[in-house]
RNA sequence: GUGGGCGUAGCUCAGCUGGUAGAGCAUCGGGUUGUGGUCCCGAGGGUCGCGGGUUCGAGUCCCGUCGCUCACCCCA
């Protein structure tokens, strides 16, 4: 290896675990893309003042956790911590809240905190996610719960469970927060955890400490505090979800880390992952856009771990195919035999057949053994006899079988052979 | 930021009370004048993380350092 390794925090996406993450990646895009969200792609770093104020000052993540740096302009920008307050930045830059609502898109990109890495928690990490602005309707908070769920169930995974909770709105809020600072208050915690009962009491009901948790069972919850506004959204939420045959826990003490989450939250897990158990998670936003100096414009959306969930496929056990082998492989004896095979292949590729070729004169033994790690269905042999006898053998990599066609012809046989086999198998070997 | 565990071949690891660096897998080649998946044979591949110390002698003991990893906090 050479002096330089990837930075802490990071991994080098290698074969074959590369493919996997692909098509999560896919998979986990492939329900939001079906029901009317379009892609959008906004910068990895932007000016820090849009996370601080949009994330959130009290949360961890801005307040130890983000990539900040100075330009050469003097400008303080930070690489994204998460993806919401860069795509609300964008529509409302670009002024897409104008025009149709909701404004459903969504993501796939790579996130930056400075945390210190462990199993599932990386410094450079990916997700994909969903938005849906300009909207207050609880028909699209469950759409995009469901739409997750679904995701995680398309995927494979059957111990995802998804929990549930609301945390009011700016009306019923402020009353339950005096009265669950009143009660943080009276409790026996550590320094940081007082300073962050007086700046965002409600984390402190996420606090996953034995020695915090026992002192909070009487603590009152939102759950008992909603507005009838709230309460009703967050009933339709639930009827929705029952319809949809999504099922969910209750979860009255989940907060999320991030500030600019109003009513409906959520959070996906699993307990295959190690100490993290979040794959994803999300919630409505309706107070956001006015923090970043925009317009009143509610919103809801997600963001899923793409790496925490190839995570719980692993621990699972469940087997993500490659869809990207090839399934033709070309071996080529001598100089002129590669030539011709050469041609063979691009013709193949050109109409959409995926063929590979071994390089450079390697033996048959190994070129074929090369074929068959290629997870090729089919081989083309080529060697002096062929070439004087004007035919190449194609070989069935799983019968044995073998068969000459006519070179000219060979690409367009091939074509024909993998979409209606006819070589069957039981036919002599015609070498 | 705090604490535990671990650094030996590309990968997974063995290496006893200090005495000439090993295995399996993988790779490449051969066994088969042009045929893979099994089998057999062979080959290449190592500053034992790095630096210092103790010793006739250190992969092994001591100190430091870097890295990885797991966990706390928090989150995807």
């Amino acid at each position: 290896m050479s002096g330089f390794r990837a930075p802490k925090g990071t991994f080098d996406l290698l074969p074959p675990r590369s493919a996997v993450v692909t098509t999560v990646r896919e998979g986990l895009a492939a329900p939001v893309r079906r029901a009317g969200y379009a892609y959008i792609e906004t910068p990895t770093f932007e000016d820090t003042g849009l996370f601080a104020r949009g994330v959130g000052e009290s949360t961890d993540i801005v307040s130890k956790e983000m990539y900040t740096f100075t330009t050469r302009g003097g400008q303080s920008v930070t690489l994204r911590p998460e993806g919401t307050a860069g795509v609300l930045r964008a529509v409302l830059e670009h002024g897409l809240h104008r025009g149709a609502l909701p404004v459903k898109v969504w993501y796939s990109g790579s996130f930056y905190r400075y945390e210190r890495p462990q199993a599932g928690r990386f410094r450079h990490f990916s997700q994909v996610g969903a938005e849906a602005l300009g909207v207050e309707d609880p028909v699209v908070d469950a759409e995009l719960v469901v739409l997750a769920a679904d995701a995680y169930r398309d995927l494979g995974l059957s111990e995802v469970r998804l929990l549930l909770n609301s945390l009011g709105c700016q009306d019923c809020r402020p009353a339950y927060r005096a009265r669950l600072q009143a009660f943080l208050h009276g409790l026996d915690l550590d320094e940081e955890t007082r300073r962050r009962v007086d700046i965002n009491p409600l984390r402190v009901l996420d606090d996953k400490r034995p020695e915090v948790q026992a002192q909070l069972g009487d603590a009152p919850l939102v759950s008992d505090a909603l507005c009838a506004a709230c309460q009703a959204h967050h009933a339709t939420v639930q009827e929705l979800l029952a319809d949809a045959s999504v099922a969910w826990d209750d979860a009255p003490r989940l907060v999320r880390g991030l500030d600019y989450y109003t009513r409906t939250t959520f959070e996906f897990v699993h307990d295959g992952l190690g100490a993290q158990s979040a794959v994803g998670g999300g919630g409505r936003y309706d107070g956001l856009s006015e923090q970043i100096d925009g317009p009143p414009l509610p919103g809801v959306g997600w963001a899923l771990g793409v790496d925490r969930t190839v995570l719980a496929l692993a621990a699972e056990g469940v087997a993500v195919p490659d869809p990207h082998r090839v399934e033709v492989f070309a071996i080529p004896l001598g100089a002129q035999a590669e030539r011709q095979l050469f041609g063979i292949v691009t013709a193949l590729r050109r109409i959409g057949v995926a063929a590979d070729i071994a390089y450079g004169g390697r033996s048959v033994k190994g070129a074929m053994k090369a074929a068959d790690r290629s997870g090729a269905r089919y081989a083309l042999v080529l060697g002096e006899r062929d070439l004087a006898a004007g035919a190449v053998q194609l070989k069935n990599l799983d019968s044995g079988q073998q068969w000459p066609l006519p070179i000219e012809e060979a690409v367009a046989l091939v074509e024909a052979e993998l979409t209606t086999p006819s070589f069957s198998g039981t036919e002599e070997s015609a070498r």
